[in-house]
DNA sequence: CGGTGGCACAATGTTAACATTCAGACATGA
DNA sequence: TCATGTCTGAATGTTAACATTGTGCCACCG
């Protein structure tokens, strides 16, 4: 049974997106570190596809970041200097400082709701890595809340390469972040069903901040 | 001759990229107005090429926005609504804003210097179609001063967007555009020379809310 | 011994043919 | 007359073979 507004648009998918999407999955287990070349004949050979849907699911890896592409060179996975994060942290306060500024204007109720539904998952998250994917999904709800389908778009440009630069911080040590992250979020999460852009834009921004110092500081 | 640090990467493009750049002259052209579908087979006679590489320059052109594709439903050039054009600008102010302030940052002397060079460029414009392009490239060079990768890749996921916006601005009458914003972007450019933020965000602000207040009014 | 030129291999770019799917039209029935 | 079902045609999704390009190796020369 589903909902009446609830309804997807239950539109089939290519072939390149379900191999876009075994990627995807690959380089976040690890499958594919960082710098690894990634072949078309053996993509297609491993997944079973011919090379056409393994080509154009790497070009939407690379509007997405994850991959970089050259002519007649292939693609490889990509890998985040230090300056790349601090690209990606200022980028990711433009975008996510507009999203709140709008979903604090255009959000329905129900759009806020999911969003603290996905602060609340995270707190049930059994490991590190889980954490990681409830922490972007929480981010994810509020660019959703927005009702912007562009600065959706340009969210996604970044959200996985964020995604990425969250494990790696995981990697370096989960203190300070398994625990207080899931609370910063439930506040942040309250002060958008408040309505209230003045003082959530200060917390989002504190709570971006706490994330980046991680890296900067130990790195 | 060339310079030792212009030297460019000499990277040879593939038919894609080729296609895609007739296929975005076309639209600017007016010669694919939009709403109009665009059928792979056609395209590929009409350029005496594959499919293979219009249907990776339609992917393209979707990244940029010019286009829309749908599973087995093809691409048909973006139409642009009134809320979309609301999207379009409040999505530009949060990056020329990250934009500025980095320029101010990071941008080198010569950087500054292409940014006022693509101001004065402005007022050589024959006619107004000219008077867009070269109304993009100013702001392209305001991104590219940035020197922050990402943000100019998010630019370059709505430029065309707001190129079309222009355009179809100048179609409703081109009294106060024309005159007024060579002049605007010469002030601007000064300011960034000037290094000067604070002065110049409110400026760009304003030079945004001028353009598209026009076509809220009247649309 | 260091540098240069060409050669062969491997991977991507491109092409054309095959398979699948959507949209509209037409006929049929209530 | 309207709704429903099927059918047809055209367009996209997919595949596999062909052409082009970049890279590394090896011989050859200075």
């Amino acid at each position: 049974m589903i909902a009446p507004g609830h309804a997807e648009p239950a539109r089939r998918r290519g072939l390149a997106d379900e191999v876009a999407d075994r990627l995807r999955e690959g380089i976040f287990a690890g499958v594919y570190e960082p710098g690894r070349q990634l072949r078309e004949v053996e993509l297609s050979a491993a997944l079973d596809v011919s090379r056409g849907p393994v080509r154009e699911a790497l070009r939407l890896l690379e509007r997405e970041g994850l991959v970089r592409c050259s002519w007649h060179r292939g693609a490889t996975v990509t890998t985040l200097s230090p300056a790349d994060i601090v690209e990606l942290d200022s980028l990711r306060g433009a975008l996510e400082e507009l999203a709140v500024r709008e979903a604090v204007r255009n959000a329905t109720d129900d759009d806020l709701a999911a969003v603290a539904a996905a602060a609340e998952a995270m707190r049930r998250a059994p490991d590190p890595r889980e954490v990681a994917r409830h922490d972007i999904a929480f981010h994810d709800a509020v660019f959703a809340a927005s009702h912007h389908r562009r600065l959706v778009e340009a969210w996604q440009g970044i959200r996985n390469q964020v995604h990425l630069f969250l494990l790696t911080r995981i990697a370096r040590g989960t203190e300070g972040y398994l625990d207080a992250v899931p609370d910063e979020h439930r506040d942040l999460a309250a002060l958008l069903r408040a309505r209230d852009a003045a003082a959530a834009l200060p917390r989002f921004a504190e709570h971006r901040a706490r994330a980046f110092d991680v890296l900067t500081a130990e790195g």
